[in-house]
DNA sequence: CTGAAAGCGCTTACAG
DNA sequence: CTGAAAGCGCTTACAG
């Protein structure tokens, strides 16, 4: 039972390599100054490798003031956009020798005792955070200035690194893409917070530019179950719409299903486009019409800027990327006079 | 800027309130024996109120041996599944002043450098383990039984504790709700693992026993898009199923669209079943039926008894749990002769 | 070029 | 009951 043997130290292997702690610790760190013999270089290396020895991160962080480890602050981890952007902070992470912790926004907002206790009790190194989806972001920007962070955000903010997500042109695409196809009569089905507001805001201007009439945001919250319920009120209202854009992913599904359940047609009689684009967009029945924006590639970028950020400290409003909303087109839509 | 100051020591408390360090630390951490005057315990109070003091982790972890640290190697965090079971095991730690970091288990198997450095590197203070999806397990079973750990898995694995999940029961459930209802030709579509392999077994058992004939496991992989192509190639190549029973949420979303992509109507052609249920079954279209195994329950559960193993290692095999596979029955299935 | 020593910020036996 | 001191395991200026 390896459970029960101490883990070694660095005096245990420069003792079994024959020369000084500082040396072993020199050479595990690359140090350039360092010019040990080859045999001696050699022996230190073995000994490591014979004690299978690891660098005590506690005591590495404690001296170099690092503890190699990123906050990840969402609201929905289970939301299958961010779940995927998780999973591919994660990765990139690693491959830098950081590890992510997962933080709750929720949690963090509502008590600042669990704000205080684990991002500056933590000592993280540094901070990603999803934004613009509800109240009480204001202790998160705040966390945000006192540690490195990269903030996912539609509006750049102040003194802040943001990660730009361009809400309003992925709703404009959507939007577009059914008025290009006939539509004239279009909702919006949105949920709390700037990040539906700012995509409300692309699918209000580009009816407008298109002299096209424009409904307030039906609100549907960000979840599967709010779209549905919201959806089937919206449309046993009377609601003559023959098209939705759905703010996000989540919504959008249920604001599928909210339609089949009113006992519509999609997209014979309402098309659907969402602002998102998934996994299980292509496997609906009928499939998802979707305006894409590369969130995985969004985290693994976030977390190279982020780590960037922490080696070289920038300060400042930045926007990071801005990729351009992709539309793909699937059975959920479909022309108006066909 | 608060960026610039540098965070308080406990020295700094001490002084403030004019006591020595080690009285702070114990009153910090509520050694019983401290009697201070109340006076005395206020001003300490006062004073890390006044500081905003914040003990350091890396500190403390060295002194303790302990960092505050869980690590949750999970295979997909993306699988809805098991983002619901991050999420909560995340609540449940942070409850407890702990933080999760998110381990990938491929990498882990993969890259034995990965596994020495994060998990043992890291003095991880425990370890939740996704388990039963894949090769190059054995690594991480390894990795188990070198700190506290909590599996979850089909098979109580020798000297570790298992969090159980009945996959042969839920998936008896299923194909049992699918014999009840007249189906007397049911497929079963897998995926590569042990988990597959015993929920497998479940749907042959139950068709045993009464005496139906059961196919050999299509493999559909742990994606809807796996399961997708399996179903059309399944379906594709004339089988006569009338019922199938899918090994977990989203592989059966795979498999429900294959169907309709197959040209065959839900459930009326081709009822469905899903081993888990998952926040968007009710949202397809039809809505699917599904075997609910309270996984997000586990999730807090485990990180529980983790955190009291850490405090009182225990040893040894033990099935911590063992929930009832409940039916929830939605639009996908159908009696045979209705 | 390498070794000895101090110190990162805590906690806790040991004195008093 | 509380203070002074040692030590957790590293790293790095400082000597040599």
């Amino acid at each position: 039972m390896s459970s029960t043997t101490r883990k070694p130290r660095l005096a245990e292997v420069a003792k079994l390599a024959g020369v000084s702690p500082g040396l072993v610790s020199r050479i595990l760190n690359g140090d350039p100054t360092v010019r040990a013999r080859p045999e001696t270089r050699a022996a230190v290396l073995s000994a490591i490798e014979m004690l299978n020895y690891t660098p005590h991160p506690s005591a590495r962080a404690l001296r170099n003031a690092r503890t190699g480890l990123l906050g990840f602050a969402l609201h929905h981890v289970n939301d299958p956009i961010y779940a995927e952007m998780v999973h591919r902070a994660q990765s990139a992470a690693a491959r830098r020798n950081f590890s992510i912790i997962l933080l709750n926004t929720a949690e963090l907002a509502e008590r600042g005792e669990a704000f205080r206790n684990i991002v500056l009790g933590r000592r993280l190194d540094g901070l990603l955070i999803q934004s613009g989806f509800g109240a009480g972001e204001d202790v998160l920007h705040e966390i945000a200035r006192t540690v490195p962070s990269v903030v996912f955000s539609a509006n750049p903010t102040p003194d802040m690194r943001t990660m730009r997500l361009d809400d309003a042109r992925a709703a404009a695409t959507a939007t577009q893409h059914l008025i290009d196809t006939g539509h004239t009569s279009i909702a919006y089905v949105g949920a709390p917070g700037v990040s539906s507001e700012r995509r409300f805001e692309g699918y209000r201007s580009t009816l407008a530019a298109a002299g096209l009439p424009w409904l307030p945001a039906v609100n549907g919250g960000w979840t599967a179950d709010e779209g549905h319920e919201a959806t089937v009120r919206f449309l046993g209202s009377g609601a003559q719409v023959t098209a939705i854009v759905a703010v996000t992913a989540t919504t959008a599904l249920g604001v599928h299903s909210g339609i089949v359940a009113s006992g519509r047609r999609i997209p014979d009689d309402v098309s659907l486009v969402s602002v998102h684009d998934t996994w299980y967009a292509r496997h609906l029945n009928p499939p998802m019409t979707a305006v894409t924006l590369p969130l995985g590639d969004l985290g693994a970028l976030a977390v190279a800027e982020l780590i960037d950020q922490i080696d070289t400290p920038r300060a400042g409003e930045t926007i990071v990327a801005d990729p351009e909303p992709l539309l793909v087109v699937r059975g959920s839509t479909k022309p108006i006079q066909a």
